[in-house]
DNA sequence: AAAGAAGTGGAAAGTCTGCTCCGGTTGACT
DNA sequence: AGTCAACCGGAGCAGACTTTCCACTTCTTT
């Protein structure tokens, strides 16, 4: 049909000037709005917002994945380093909290981020990878503080991942730091000395967790 | 305009055999599908599966709030009678813990449920009573398992409603007792052993419940 | 500066969802 | 049994949201 040539210089073809512009204001705009309302807020709010037509939106980012993936590409590394800044405290129980106060900071600013995070809208190599280093660098954190005899030794950094994704929903716009409060009490609940009984069940099997996700970010 | 006679004798008028048949089936079919979905789950859902056209729920039940007073009205006293035959324990804890595992189970089992004791969609005064005695044994509950020394002394009965509404989202199709590990997790958190420092917030105003109970049931 | 390719805005078409309305049916009452 | 008010079903209307389309503008290239 259409020669090779053509597909690759289709999708080589760097930007017109006004259309680059554009492109950035869309992203800009985008990050806002999907920060208050989700990932699945409408095109003609953030049309609307950047001051242009939907249709430029439209244009620019015809599947709502790829603007997702434009978006967070970079801010799950970002959040990544965190868990890598945290390695270097010592103590391995407040390196583990104070990276769990960041990502939470982070989500509960940040509803498409939370979303992202817990697995909504994935299928991209690099937004999979970013998880990925996460979910490694948590493990590192968790069974450092486990080895340390300060984290109790039968939760999996998966548990926390749940935690967090449950605590993150806890605020209000009057009261926005709530959920440090049930932070704390979760914490109290993860000392070693916490432990009183085997817990009844198991962590969440991996196939089973981008399903719990789904559902606990509210359908 | 219409004599006062008129509109007494309306209101009154028993209904039609049909329409009373009618007007079970759809309590019996909300009952399940608000359970589902939710309590804005659609009509045509809930007529399609009585098998009676739309119109016949719409004319029965013109504002949703009706269908859901007529079937939350009695769910909520059954739940408080958990709570005083909680009472009837004589450890406090073990009370305590035996209501808050029936009262997530009810959750989990029925979303409609849940957004219903979460405060949304109230202004009745029966379904308002009914929380309200949910409310108090709740928090007999809670100051008698502080005076046994068993429960963190720093904590307030709507910590735990805050928790119970958190940890009720945490179930899967294929896991559905996930929850149960993070009650667990949680329940030692809440051990009067396990405070570790003063939690770094007051627990949330009255009035700011309920947007805070809103926003955790997804919107 | 002229030509044409690329990009734009927003009106209009398409979709989805909640609700109403009315021709036809059923049950109650005499 | 006949009359009529109450009730039924579901087609279809209204409004919100999503997506497409194209006449017009802007940029790039020669």
């Amino acid at each position: 049909m259409t020669p090779a040539s053509d597909v690759i210089s289709e999708a080589d073809r760097p930007l017109r000037a006004d259309a680059a512009r554009n492109r950035e204001l869309i992203l800009e705009t985008a990050a806002v709005v999907f920060a208050e309302h989700g990932l699945d807020a409408g095109y003609d709010e953030i049309a609307r917002r950047a001051g242009i037509g939907v249709g430029t939106v439209y244009r620019r980012f015809p599947e709502r994945v790829e603007l997702v993936r434009a978006l967070f590409r970079s801010r799950l590394d970002e959040i990544a380093a965190f868990g890598e800044q945290a390695v270097q405290e010592p103590d391995g129980w407040a390196g583990l909290t104070w990276f769990l106060e960041r990502l939470v900071e982070r989500q509960v600013a940040d509803r498409g981020l939370k979303e992202v995070m817990a697995q909504t809208l994935v299928d991209d190599q690099q937004v999979a990878d970013g998880r990925k280093r996460l979910e490694l660098v948590f493990e590192g954190l968790v069974e450092r503080a486990q080895a340390q005899g300060t984290l109790r030794p039968d939760v999996r950094a998966i548990d926390l991942g749940v935690q967090l994704v449950a605590l993150s929903a806890i605020t209000t716009e009057e009261e926005p730091e709530l959920w440090r409060r049930y932070l704390a009490l979760a914490l109290d609940g993860l000392r070693a000395g916490a432990v009183t009984s085997p817990l009844p069940l198991d962590a969440p099997a991996d196939q089973a967790v981008p399903e719990l996700m789904r559902r606990m970010c509210g359908r």
